[in-house]
RNA sequence: GCCCGGGUGGUGAAAUUGGUAGACACGCAAGACUUAAAAUCUUGUUGCCGUAAGGCAGUGCCGGUUCGAGCCCGGCCCCGGGCACCA
């Protein structure tokens, strides 16, 4: 029988992949502990929502995270990569009333069914420190830390607005509302009035905003987006005074505004619907009554609310302008937010779109107080447009006329302070953070209220306050709410009878310190321990660009509390963060909305684990959104069976592979080995700086279509050969850790765990004649080859005697040369 | 609507500091091997003109800066993420 030349029956992905991960597992290979002279190294990738399988999204998430920790493993540092699950959530509760099952069940078989999946997928994770969210040992001290916060006076309770669902009977998530109506019951959706907790972020706003400045190993899109979030502004908090002192409203009425210098152009108030100004109008008026129940219908959500006509109504009430003591009408808009400031604003339709809109949809003056053209600005036309730039002088503004934005800022702030009106006032846009849910599959929020004492927190010894298991839903409400065995208990206080809370905590507080606990996963007598002022901050975080604001502000919020109450040293939770484009399919992001769609287990089943990690790895840079195809998995596995195992199956039948000897390497075997020292150093540089992992892949690629062609079968030759496949298995290793085990043992002496990452050979990379190329006018149009060390006279020279150059160049004039040495000639004629 | 990104061949992409656009792959085409197919190997592959050498055009659109622009600036179009109760 013939020889088969590429026929390498040994690689058997699969099999291979499962001995070695039950090597990793029988030797505990990840486990790590503080005990160590290496350097701490702590990567995280964002921990799942046990959703039921995984899908590709999933998968570029965790391999990004195990390259990352698996590349900083070879660079000698004592890595954690742990692994735990977000386990509360509404997805539970939806499927529990799908199936008629239990949400704690569905999440525990959840939860099995993705660490399977993960183990075979070869992740490098410490799974003794896993851990769900759901586990009573893990929020018993998430409710700890809410008293905490509760007894400093950071916690308080107040009206928010929530999607009512009237038929259902039930307060829907913002995702549950479909075109205005309940996603089961298709009724349509009312806002309604909820009194609930929340955690003052406001009280650090200052502190999250400027410590961004200090996260140098963030994006810069992430910041600026946080940074656009919390909204710090500089302006005037002011009082209008009312004519009669209005029910709930008191005498005045508050609004905050970063254009005080357009004051005098205020030519009526905007207040929100739900404004006790609005609310004591419509006692008197049907038709506001009415107008504002229609600003209630729909949901809470600020892009809907936003994309709504802008509508208003007077409201009959006046208020006095605080300088001028003008009449200024108090109109009720449906785009004026109570959730934000004070729920009402000054209207300048002069110099602002919305209000120039507004005043002229509604017949109300519109007045210019700033004029550009005084400044050397063309005039503004407030007939045609808003003027809304701060550029111009004050005009039709009294004492204050002439004076340019800072000047009538200053102007106009002093005058109302002097009148104890106004005063100046930064502000944010970031709001206080509402943690309550009217939902059962969650944290129990640790407060009893009793008649007598009021909130009071549930004692430490008292904790946890366990969710009861194995309940069913039937979709009509928290399933708390109709258990008087669970919420009836004693007051701590006084011992009288009391009501538990039946609210649920927002999962945010769960994923907000799950990375501390990591550290202190098994610790039973407090939060945290002193094992996490070891590991946090966490060195490198990984996850969906989706968590830019929300998840990751929240955290870094936690972390400050933390911080302050001295179980955390660090002032920021993550100190690199790798923020992803998703993972599309059909056009559609990928997640749990997706259903089992992109599972990848048929792909690791038919082509294995490394042949999955290296088509996600080598399909787009981390960052970009992309649409997955499963064409590149093999591909992935033909290179690693063709190319990879191949090429070291044939090398081990060499029998001459000397030690390098470097001095008496021919030209081409120091070319070959210059290009394995470039890869070296390129890779090393993209794993570790720009985080370009498909760019690794490709120059590893490239190193091998080399070694391909180079057909030297001298003892020095071998040599070279041996170095170039040491190097493609270690380079490859974080991203084809299975592969590369398996090759580097037969090809090596020693344990493949203890192999570091490898060392640049300076000398090696040394070349003697670098190609450039002559333009003219900037346009290619010749190459040559020349001495690295030729002066730029003699690059000059070559250039112009270069075929081809001539034709472009006689007859006209040389004007200028551009000489960048190694790269090109650009002759600039004319 | 507001905030933040992105747009490069048939496809995923590369081009790291303003300096050779399309590396590396996928796909496709042709060829080799085979009774045949698969697998594998070789060659070609941005478009147009040309046997070739080479030329012209080209990085969403319009304009600008520069010796030189995928990259910088101004204006627009389209797509994606977030908008506080999806996680």
């Amino acid at each position: 029988m013939a020889e088969q030349k590429y026929d390498t029956p040994k690689y058997d992905p699969v099999s291979t992949e499962r001995d070695i991960q039950r090597y990793w597992e029988e030797n505990g290979t990840f486990e790590v502990s503080e005990n160590s002279a290496r350097p701490k190294f702590y990567c995280l990738a964002m921990f799942p929502y046990p959703s039921g399988q995984l899908h590709m999204g999933h998968v570029r998430n965790f391999t990004l995270g195990d390259v990352i920790a698996r590349f900083q493993r070879l660079q000698g540092k004592n890595v954690l990569n742990p692994i735990g699950w977000d386990a509360f959530g509404l997805p539970a509760e939806n499927a529990a009333i799908k199936h008629n099952t239990a949400p704690a069940k569905w999440t525990h078989s959840n939860i099995a069914n993705m660490k399977k999946q993960f183990k075979t997928l070869g992740y490098s994770y410490d799974w003794s420190r896993e851990f769900a969210t759901c586990d009573p040992e893990y929020y018993r001290w998430e409710q700890w830390f809410f008293t905490r916060m509760f007894n400093k006076g950071l916690v308080y309770k107040k009206a928010a607005w929530v999607n009512w669902d009237p038929v259902d009977k039930t307060v829907l998530a913002n995702e549950q509302v479909i075109n205005g109506r309940g996603w089961r019951s298709d009724a349509l959706v009312e806002r309604r009035e909820l009194s609930q907790w929340f955690v003052k972020i406001t009280d650090y706003a200052e502190e999250l905003l400027n410590n961004l400045d200090k996260l140098d190993g963030w994006p810069e899109k992430i910041k600026t987006m946080q940074r656009n979030w919390i909204g710090r502004s500089e302006g005037v908090e002011m009082t209008f005074p009312l004519h009669a002192a209005i029910k709930d409203a008191g005498d005045g009425v508050t609004v905050y505004t970063t254009r005080p210098d357009t004051l005098m152009g205020a030519t009526y108030l905007a207040v929100a619907a739900q404004h006790p100004i609005a609310r004591a109008a419509a006692e008197n008026s049907s038709k506001l009554a009415d107008f504002l129940q229609q600003c209630n219908k729909g949901k809470v959500a600020e892009a809907d609310m936003a994309k709504m006509e802008k509508l208003g109504m007077d409201t009959g009430f006046i208020a006095e302008h605080p300088l001028t003591g003008k009449d200024v009408p108090i109109w009720v808009a449906n785009f004026v937010l109570m959730e934000y400031g004070s729920g009402a604003v000054m209207s300048v339709p002069g110099h602002d779109q919305r209000d120039w809109e507004f005043a002229k949809k509604y017949g109300l003056d519109i007045v210019q107080v700033v004029e550009p053209s005084a400044d050397g600005g063309e005039s503004a036309n407030i007939a045609v447009e808003a003027y809304v730039s701060k550029k111009g002088v004050l005009v039709n503004s009294g004492e204050f006329d002439g004076l340019d934005f800072k000047a009538g800022f200053d102007g106009i702030a002093d005058a109302l302070s002097a009148r104890h009106l106004g005063e100046k006032r930064v502000n944010y846009r970031l709001r206080d953070w509402g943690v309550s849910r009217q939902r059962y599959w969650g944290c129990p929020i640790p407060i009893v209220n009793c008649d007598k004492c009021g909130a009071v927190a549930v004692p430490d010894a008292d904790l946890p306050v366990v969710l009861p298991p194995d309940l069913e839903l039937d979709g009509s409400g928290s399933p708390l709410k109709k258990m008087p065995e669970w919420y009836e208990t004693q007051c701590p206080d006084c011992g009288g009878k009391a009501i538990r809370e039946t609210d649920t905590f927002d999962t945010f507080m769960e994923s907000s310190w799950y990375y501390a606990r990591f550290a202190s996963s098994n610790f039973n007598e407090g939060m945290l321990d002193e094992r996490a002022k070891y590991w946090t901050s966490v060195d490198h975080y990984v996850g969906g660009e989706e968590h830019a604001i929300l998840h990751l502000l929240y955290a870094r919020f936690f972390h400050k509390v933390m911080r302050d109450e001295g179980i955390v040293e660090s002032d920021e939770p993550f100190t690199r963060l790798l923020a992803l484009g998703m993972v599309l399919q059909d056009g559609v992001k990928m997640s749990k909305s997706a259903g089992d769609s992109g599972d990848p287990q048929h792909l690791l089943d038919r082509y294995g684990a490394d042949a999955v990690r290296m088509a996600m790895m080598f399909a787009a840079p981390p960052e970009h959104s992309f649409e997955w195809s499963e064409h590149g998995v093999e591909s992935a596995n033909r290179w690693l069976r063709n190319r990879l195992w191949h090429a070291v199956d044939e090398h081990l039948q060499r029998d001459n592979v000397p030690d390098l000897d470097v001095a008496s390497l021919s030209d081409t075997q120091k070319e070959l080995r210059r290009r394995v020292h470039e890869t070296v150093a390129k890779a090393g540089d993209d794993y570790g700086r720009r985080l370009s992992f498909n760019t690794v892949i490709s120059s590893v690629m490239s190193l091998m279509n080399h070694v391909d062609k180079f057909k030297d079968d001298s003892p020095q030759g071998n040599a070279v050969i041996h170095e170039a496949l040491n190097a493609v298995i270690v380079i490859m290793s974080p991203i084809t850790p299975h592969i590369s085990h398996e090759l580097w043992q037969k090809m090596n002496e020693g344990k493949f765990e203890d192999v570091e990452w490898l060392s640049v050979d300076e000398s090696a990379l040394a070349k003697t004649v670098v190609a450039m190329v002559v333009q003219v006018n900037g346009k290619l149009r010749g190459k040559f080859e020349i001495a690295a060390d030729a002066s730029r006279d003699e690059m000059e020279k070559a250039a112009l005697s270069v075929e081809n150059v001539d034709k472009f160049i006689e007859n006209k004039t040389v004007r200028k040369v551009i000489v960048v040495p190694n790269k090109l000639v650009n002759f600039v004629v004319s």
